[in-house]
DNA sequence: CAGGAATAGTCATATCATTGAGTATGGTTC
DNA sequence: GAACCATACTCAATGATATGACTATTCCTG
């Protein structure tokens, strides 16, 4: 029952397709939720049965029509019961964690490997990051546009993740290196 | 088939029963993967069936019996293929930044007393890290643990925890304070 | 004009994860 | 001695997620 509040808390920035919502919901620029296009869908219509948004088909002559959705009342209030009660931490599911917890029993090259080439996917996101931070405030100061526009939300989860990145970066970075000075091997 | 691998992984440090592998898996202090004990339970059964790791009944009498787990050689070639095989990164899903994307069209009261709860929370896991870090390294340094030890992995990942957690916390802290310092509310 | 990419979406299925309720034993505390 | 907690584990039902295969249109490129 989270996957919903996410679609609602997006929806919130304006009209989306579900195909423009699989977009930003996509791995490389999710910041704050992650979702494949068959979910997405489906969670529309769920949504939109339940009264929580409002679609409107727009017939295009170029491309595919498509269907754009809205927030109705009864979905800001969902949204709203939602954010008053008490959320539990995220679990933490990571392949890479699992890896380096077994390093010392393993074969290290194929994990160095991994955590150098997720280092530079981090790096990337950060990168990522900045520029969507950079857009999101114009040509305000960080501080001044925190303290005065009235549509922070998406910069303060855009921030969280530029940190999360940067700490996986870094902690990628170190752990390679320590393991290939520990154990130097050739690939 | 994400679960078996980090159940190995543990596994690698010891013998270990069901009930003794959920409390390392619980929430409290998992650092790198997260399960509750109906899942373990599961998922030792599937593992020794497939011979991936091999359980011996312990006859107690002063509280009930147990069954605890090693890796078996294929076990350990199992989490070699693992690691070989590149992973993606794990997709981010949190119920309390959904909430801060919408907080703009929310009463942020109910958000900024999570984010402050959250950020105690984070700083007790902090502390819980620091100890098992200083727990796990004896009287070594840090630089003189991880150049020396033979087994650094729990050490890596605890590092990896550690980190994550000191960012969840200055993020939720900082957010915190800028919403209570934006809509200046009672509660 | 054939092939591929982008847009826009659907269907089916299998696995994974979450939740809640149970069973059983022994020790400790009030 | 009743209640409760810690150990140790099981079963069942539901809900969420992941994966792969599909349809259809239009534009652009070679």
């Amino acid at each position: 029952m989270a996957l919903r509040h996410a679609v609602l808390a997006v929806l919130l920035d304006g009209e989306y397709s579900g195909y423009q919502l699989a977009k930003i919901f996509d791995v490389s620029c999710s910041n704050f939720w992650y979702a494949v296009p068959q979910q997405l869908y489906a969670e529309l219509t769920k949504l939109e049965r339940a009264g929580l948004i409002a679609g409107r088909q727009v017939i295009q002559h170029d491309r595919p029509n498509k269907r754009l959705f809205t927030v109705t009342p009864a979905g800001l209030a969902e949204l709203a019961a939602f954010a008053a009660v008490p959320s539990k931490p995220s679990s933490i599911r990571e392949d890479l964690l699992v890896m380096v917890q077994a390093v010392d029993r393993l074969d290290p090259a194929p994990v160095i490997a991994q955590l150098e080439e997720r280092a530079v996917i981090a790096a990337a996101k950060v990168e990522l990051f900045d520029r969507m931070l950079r857009q999101l405030r114009g040509d305000l100061t960080e501080e001044t546009f925190l303290r005065e526009s009235d549509r922070i939300g998406p910069y303060l989860t855009c921030l969280r993740g530029r940190g999360f990145e940067q700490e996986n970066r870094e902690w990628c970075e170190r752990v390679a290196a320590l393991l290939r000075a520990r154990a130097p091997v050739s690939s």
